[in-house]
DNA sequence: TGTACATCAGTGAACGCGCGTTCACTGATGTAC
DNA sequence: TGTACATCAGTGAACGCGCGTTCACTGATGTAC
């Protein structure tokens, strides 16, 4: 995921390459196993059979390794999404919403732990370095190309929004095309709640006992979601 | 919260009933610093000055401690939400709407790890038992309310919603009054997800410098939910 | 091409900590007659 | 009202476990001349 630029020479620096991959590989499927707060070095080194000190050569500590798996869960979700969105006609401003959100959906049952890791709760201690932000912004600037299309295209009903909003709307307005109006901001926003707020409720179970068949459920919200953003 | 039915008669059960209720405030301090992960029974007896194995004399283990929160967050969520709600006249849906998403975001920001503890990630190795069913529903049920009086009130455009969807919703509405229409289902459904949704992203910090006033952001975007609510 | 020195990976022991839970025990409180 | 017995709360020690991190050391790999 986040690969050195320059390619191993010697072979020191392969092994290292190597087992520094193999220590985030293995560390990854203990997350998915116990979730972050469960995730050990002593047992990641256990499962490498290596001295658990050995782990201190690769990552300086255990916040270290996680930063780097919440780097590479970010970097897997927009990966995800990207593919998805990428095979459909740039004009298909309705089937891109719907790449996404189905790229997003797979990839989260698919790494349910890895989902939360980014977008549930954060890890009590833990506080994540700025590297963070890049990655984090890959999936939402999918979603954030539609809004400016959307407005390029022209035809979009524009509700006049309360200027306290307005104000409050500043800091997401930097990452976007001036031209968005605020009333298509807000709606991208609250589409992208609709989404992330469906799929962590049905990771986190609280549509058992509610919802029968969720593939289901969820398009028919999509749905609805991609019509009050008028994609047509 | 949960308190037993009959008054303690004994000085031995008042001494009970008052330990008991010291060592869950005790826990919910403890669950408000460290988050659930970090909930420690140990820590709990310390801070009351007792010995660690005379918790065992009150709870029979972390869990049945860990269950008490939890029925408890519902019951006080439940009692923000309810208390808030009725204060508004009944004919006014869309005041009691505004009554409960206030009330729930009021609560939720004062007791983020309790909203957590109900609404985020499940704790890794615990299972919730059956007690926290009837708890949980309290919040939900006044918004079942609001629709089920919406639909009485008959001016409400229904939209046909297809066969796989209505399928979907089979087990919601064992909970709701039979006449809701699936269309208003699923739009109380996405309401809800609005608001879980913006509620929990705000507590894990997903609007930091996206949303610079979050009181107004979230006043407007459940404004735009109870317009789609056709809550007039 | 060979040698001398520097760099680095991995070891094994240790520090200091915290946890949930069990158990035999003491002493106080409650109950039945 | 007083006595004998049963119930219960709290103690203190222990079991067995796991954790992150540090440190002096060995031996292999890489580099400069």
């Amino acid at each position: 995921m986040t690969e050195p630029v320059s390619a191993p020479r010697t072979a020191r620096e392969r092994a290292r390459a190597e087992l520094t991959a193999e220590i985030v590989e293995t560390a990854r499927t203990h997350l998915a196993a116990e979730g972050a707060a469960g995730l050990s070095l002593r047992a990641v080194a256990r499962d490498l059979g290596m001295v658990s000190s050995a782990i201190y050569r690769y990552f300086p500590s255990r916040d270290d390794l996680l930063t780097r798996l919440i780097i590479d869960a970010y970097n897997a979700l927009g990966e995800a999404t990207e593919a998805a969105e990428s095979e459909v006609k740039r004009s298909d401003l309705r089937g891109r919403w719907f790449a996404i959100v189905h790229g997003a959906r797979g990839w989260a049952l698919q790494n349910p732990q890895q989902w939360s890791l980014i977008y549930g709760s954060p890890v009590p201690g833990y506080v994540a370095p700025p590297d963070t932000v890049g990655p984090a912004s890959r999936t939402t600037g999918l979603l954030i190309a539609i809004l400016a299309d959307l407005h390029a295209r022209g035809d979009v009903a524009a509700r006049r929004v309360p200027r306290s909003v307005h104000a409050a709307l500043a800091p997401v307005r930097t990452a976007m095309p001036p031209e968005v109006t605020d009333d298509l901001v807000v709606r991208g926003l609250m589409a992208w709640t609709a989404m992330v707020g469906t799929i962590s409720l049905e990771i986190n179970g609280q549509f058992h006992n509610v919802i029968a068949d969720m593939d289901e459920y969820y398009d028919h919200v999509m749905e609805r979601t991609a019509e009050a953003l008028e994609l047509g």
